[in-house]
DNA sequence: TTAAGTGCAAATTATTTGCAGTAAG
DNA sequence: CTTACTGCAAATAATTTGCACTTAA
């Protein structure tokens, strides 16, 4: 990691009013530091710091997963009852999921035409469309 | 309930090759019993039964639900990750989810318009599209 | 009669929380 | 220094499961 990823990395928290300590940069890291949009479950992300060298504690990747998401870093995705998932492309865009791997995927977002939307009843606003493509191998 | 009635929800369950038992025949009346479409959790639907006559268990709702969902009498919504939802009508329609109450509804079919849709990858079949608008009390 | 269904309590899985210690501003 | 952050272990919440009992076919 170069001393600009590690600058992009501290922006990306401090930006969104968020202390950049060692275990947030660390995870930051594995979200961000490709600069490839990244989909995790928090046991998909702890396994992940276990190969690398700054180790953090299961109970605050799923705290700082959701403090990500409560900042708008992430966006948390509802594909499986069971398991979370988090985006780190926090804009509204279509998901594949594969039902066999669970595995959650983005899915083409030019390909994905919306032509009319059901409007918000009375009283109520959209904060987001979530739109989920499940998949089946065949 | 007539005696019409209860042939309708038997013919719920054996059409779908499932033994009328008195638990199933009890649920499948307060899922489909007034011919209105509903969206239950395991917790609510159980909850139904402790008004009635026909007591079941909270474990058999959640197989029963279970159940009924493989055989295709219902679809399983899945909006949050704690809690699951499910739906008496089970063919492709968008919904609307209640961020504060957690409340679940049918969105207007007629008004989800898509132009276009991704086409699943190589190797892939869509098994379902899942379009949960979230809202936003304004 | 017999395989499927049911109910309880215990087990499991994902996630959150209390709290004592640690570190960032 | 002071408040936010971290890590552990224990708590919680939704759901599933093992197993003895019951019931539909």
């Amino acid at each position: 990691m170069t001393q600009q990823e590690k600058h992009t990395e501290a922006n990306w928290l401090t930006s969104a009013g968020l202390r950049p300590t060692r275990q947030r940069l660390a995870l930051a890291q594995l979200l961000i530091g490709d600069g490839n949009h990244r989909h995790v479950t928090a046991e998909s992300l702890y396994e992940a710091t276990r190969d690398g060298v700054d180790k953090v504690s299961l109970a605050t990747v799923y705290n700082t997963l959701r403090v990500f998401s409560d900042a708008g870093l992430l966006r948390e995705i509802t594909v499986n009852g069971a398991r979370s998932y988090f985006d780190t492309n926090v804009s509204n865009h279509p998901h594949f999921f594969w039902e066999d791997t669970e595995e959650l995927m983005d899915a083409p977002d030019e390909d994905l035409k919306i032509a009319q939307l059901p409007e918000a009843p009375e009283g109520a606003e959209i904060s987001k469309v979530d739109v989920v493509i499940r998949l089946r191998r065949s």
